[in-house]
DNA sequence: ATGAAAGCGCTAACAG
DNA sequence: CTGTTAGCGCTTTCAT
């Protein structure tokens, strides 16, 4: 006999078995009582409920998923969790599946193309559903996980993925957005702060940005590589003060860069908005507090997780069909960092 | 009799049985060889491993739950994923799950005493372990709780839990830090921010907070309950500056309050830290971005994840013993906002 | 309206 | 070292 470490105890879980045997009835009857399937006699189905309370029977989700083939969970693959971006996306899917009985994992991904590929993988054969961040992976590879998992969203990627939804929030007109702005401000020498994880001029955000600044006659945009997240973003810019002192703009990829990058260019000496314009991307909940609050561009994260959730469950036939349309848009929020 | 499910249309998962086919062995050896459980000859081994990487095949997380009563799956039990704090925490223990091939289930709390313990409740039945931030649970439904679930680590909550780990943030410490460091600096009307989702004069940090001042003969603390957020912080910010003219310094709960209160108070015109010395608690990682750059209660959130996650494991059998010692350690940050 | 039989895919225990 | 025998707890046919 085995000793469970860490169990105080010694009973056993109630089975549906000793539900039935408790009701006077056969385990299918009890199924039928918990799951409201299929007739049943509705005195009978009060002595199974009553037995299921007195037992304090809950049913085994491993061996409803072992024959429902569901496990009831979905994953969120993102680049950090720490990003409170994610965390706001995580909320907002979160809440959403629990309202469907349904509960979320989370795996960051550093949004490094082998731990990207490695968390669809393994999720793939253990959740009934996934919405991911992706930036790396192929698309056959997509596909692979596409037909393995039940139901799979994803987040800014424009691939064609048949019985996948593929979601896009509009970071082409939010880069634009950001350029335009700085532009009207005046900037002429401006920088973008490119995810050194991708490849460079790549990403929604950036090549929106460039093609706007294009359009205005501006070519030369800097491009400065750094990790999405606050220490990348102070090397940055110490990097920009150091080797581009005529850049007057920037463009700093996400929230935390934007964070990270003030931080170092006051400490040089430098004044934001005065010397350096700074706009961000996300407009976390934060940004509003800071000094001085940030310009950025606005996703609303609940709201995306939230939709993200309502397509995965409709995929796994759970639920409400999510809202119709598959781009979530964006705004510019003018605060005085810029 | 077995349905064959492959020949017409989309390609049937592998099953060990198939691998077992095509190394030519029995279900068990091929368990043996993925399992690297038992004795097996290593060419029988190799031949299995070869058939496992031809067909692709993947071991069903479900049936092996079915019997191991294992799902490799820990829960992460907190107020709100929102907040960068848990979001930090968050990661240190889904990092150091993921070293041990476990994942990462987040849920939601609000800090309120239903959602709290029908959190509980339910993964306490589907998962290996749960990770929780607790305010609001009985002893005797903790003590159902860690009788089901496998393993259970609580944290700022001291209840005697045997089987259980019980872990503490020092924040009895960390309300004296900053009571003491508001007094040195002059402050002899102070206020604190208290949960609102808890008792009055209750939580580790304000209790501190109360006795140090008490010491100090510092009795009229000013006390305003708060909900545990930015918003929250807002409203308190403005009710401090309308109601209680008087006081010049603020411990404000934790840093999203502090962000909020800060915004309120100088919305109504005072300044900070001249008019009000305002100290928030737990210094995520933005709060050094701030305006103006926060003083605050230091808690190292992914070294508190990850030794959670180490607790959590160890009580299931797995990887190597946690440290020793059931305390985090706590330092007050003094920056530029008191 | 209810029950009986047949597994889902896997591992533990015991043979050989 | 390897195979055989039993289930884990549940739902899905198919009877009755």
């Amino acid at each position: 006999m085995r000793v469970l470490s860490g169990q105080l105890g010694g009973r056993r879980r109630p089975t549906i078995e000793d539900v039935a045997a408790r009701a006077g009835v056969s385990r299918q009857t009890v199924s039928r009582a918990v799951n409201a399937k299929g007739e049943i006699h509705p005195e009978t189905r009060a002595r199974v409920l009553a037995a299921i309370e007195e037992l304090g029977y809950r049913p085994n989700r491993l061996a409803q998923g072992m024959v429902t083939r569901r496990t009831r969970t979905v994953a969120l693959v993102a680049g950090d969790i720490r990003n409170p971006f994610f965390g706001e996306v995580a909320h907002g899917a979160a809440t959403e599946l629990g309202a469907h009985d349904h509960k979320l994992l989370v795996m960051d991904t550093y949004e490094d193309a082998e731990r990207e590929l490695a968390a669809l993988t393994e999720l793939s054969h253990d959740v009934d559903g996934i919405i991911a961040f992706l930036y790396h992976s192929e698309l056959a590879d997509l596909e692979a996980v596409a037909t393995t998992v039940p139901s799979l969203v994803v987040l800014n990627r424009d691939v064609p993925l048949p019985g996948a939804r593929v979601l896009t929030i509009d970071l082409v007109a939010g880069g634009r957005l950001v350029a335009h702005h700085l532009i009207a401000r005046g900037h002429r020498h401006l920088a973008v702060v490119v995810n050194a994880t991708q490849a460079p001029g790549t990403g929604r955000r950036v090549s929106g940005f460039l093609a706007a600044a294009a359009e205005a006659g501006i070519e030369d945009v800097v491009q400065l590589p750094a990790l999405p997240s606050m220490p990348g973003g102070r090397e940055v810019g110490a990097e920009l003060v150091g080797a581009h002192p005529e850049v007057t703009g920037v463009f700093a990829y996400n929230d935390l860069v934007a964070a990270g990058l003030i931080g170092a260019v006051r400490r040089a000496g430098l004044g934001v908005p005065d010397d350096l314009a700074v706009v961000g991307c996300d407009d976390i909940a934060l940004a509003s507090a800071w000094d001085p609050p940030l310009t950025t561009v606005r996703i609303d994260a609940e709201h995306v997780g939230a939709v993200a959730a309502q397509h995965a469950l409709e995929l796994l036939g759970v639920g409400q069909p999510a809202p119709s349309g598959d781009v979530f848009g964006v705004e510019l929020v003018v605060r005085a960092s810029s």
